[in-house]
DNA sequence: TAGCAGGAAAATC
DNA sequence: GATTTTCCTGCT
């Protein structure tokens, strides 16, 4: 698909008809009232700054098992880094399609990545990643979570459903409480998650002391790395989810641009 | 629970 | 050109 913005007006170009207008409205999440959302989390200088320096910015509605499997590969990587890794594990196992022209493939199965070889998935550059990328293919080829399902529980159940244990084992191995986060707030519609990466951990410290106690200053400063415990991770977004409010996840994605600054 | 490994590439020095 | 860092999780 390619979308331009002239204004108002979306012009989407699209080579399947599955991309239509609902799909299009779904996904850039269009029928909600940004206004709102942004006047609900614009709680204290710091995000209402962020958000006029950044207006417009949405969150997007992704398909739950390439959301998954991206951030999967996130870990310890920059962001060029896992556009190349994504694109790698397109070329070597999506389906071959064509648009405007151009040849490109799509997202792969889980199917496809489930009966990858590791070795050949380390091909694409995954490094240590390429086992838990075929392991939580696996489990959503196998039907062990139920995106639909995951999407309907409350946010602390449905947390606790991607991070879940199977007979001793994790149903999603490489997937800890920041990945979880990421897939229930960009495609499961919990817009109360608040992914914490080193960006935002940085931004928390320098403008939002308030939300950390003094125990974990301590913690953070001896350790100078910003490196965050499970319980830590728990307790800062137990408080910002607090402080946000219901729209906590959209506070996190204007803080995030703005603690990269706009070259993104 | 603090500390480290894990692989490769980007960012920084 | 070498070193540090990187939208992190799992193991000890």
């Amino acid at each position: 698909m390619r979308v331009e913005q002239e204004g108002d007006l979306l012009r989407c170009a699209t080579s399947s008809d599955l991309a239509d207008s609902v799909f299009v409205k779904r996904y850039f999440r269009l029928d909600e009232n940004l206004n709102h959302i942004l006047a609900s989390i614009s709680r204290n200088r710091i995000v209402a700054s962020a958000v006029q320096r950044y207006y417009g910015l949405r969150l997007v509605s992704q398909d739950p098992w390439e959301c998954l499997a991206s951030f999967v590969l996130a870990a310890n990587a920059n962001i060029p880094r896992i556009t190349k890794m994504v694109s790698a594990v397109c070329d070597r196992y999506g389906l071959e399609s064509k648009f405007e022209g151009e040849a490109f493939r799509t997202f792969p199965t889980p199917d496809a990545l489930a009966s990858a070889s590791t070795v050949d998935l380390r091909r694409c550059g995954l490094g240590y990643r390429a086992p838990f990328l075929k392991l939580v293919a696996a489990s959503v080829a196998e039907g062990r979570v139920d995106f639909a399902h995951v999407a309907s529980l409350p946010y602390n159940e449905a947390r606790e459903e991607l991070l879940r244990d199977l007979s001793g084992e994790k149903v999603l191995p490489g997937v800890g409480p920041k990945v979880a986060d990421c897939v229930l707030l960009y495609s499961c519609g919990k817009d109360e998650a608040f992914p914490i990466d080193v960006w935002i951990a940085r931004v928390l410290v320098k403008y939002y002391p308030r939300l950390l106690d003094y125990r974990m200053k301590l913690r953070l400063a001896r350790n100078g790395k910003l490196k965050l415990s499970p319980r830590d991770y728990a307790e800062i977004s137990n408080s910002a989810r607090r402080h946000f409010g219901t729209y906590a996840g959209y506070a996190q994605q204007y803080l995030f641009m703005a603690a990269r600054g706009a070259e993104i």
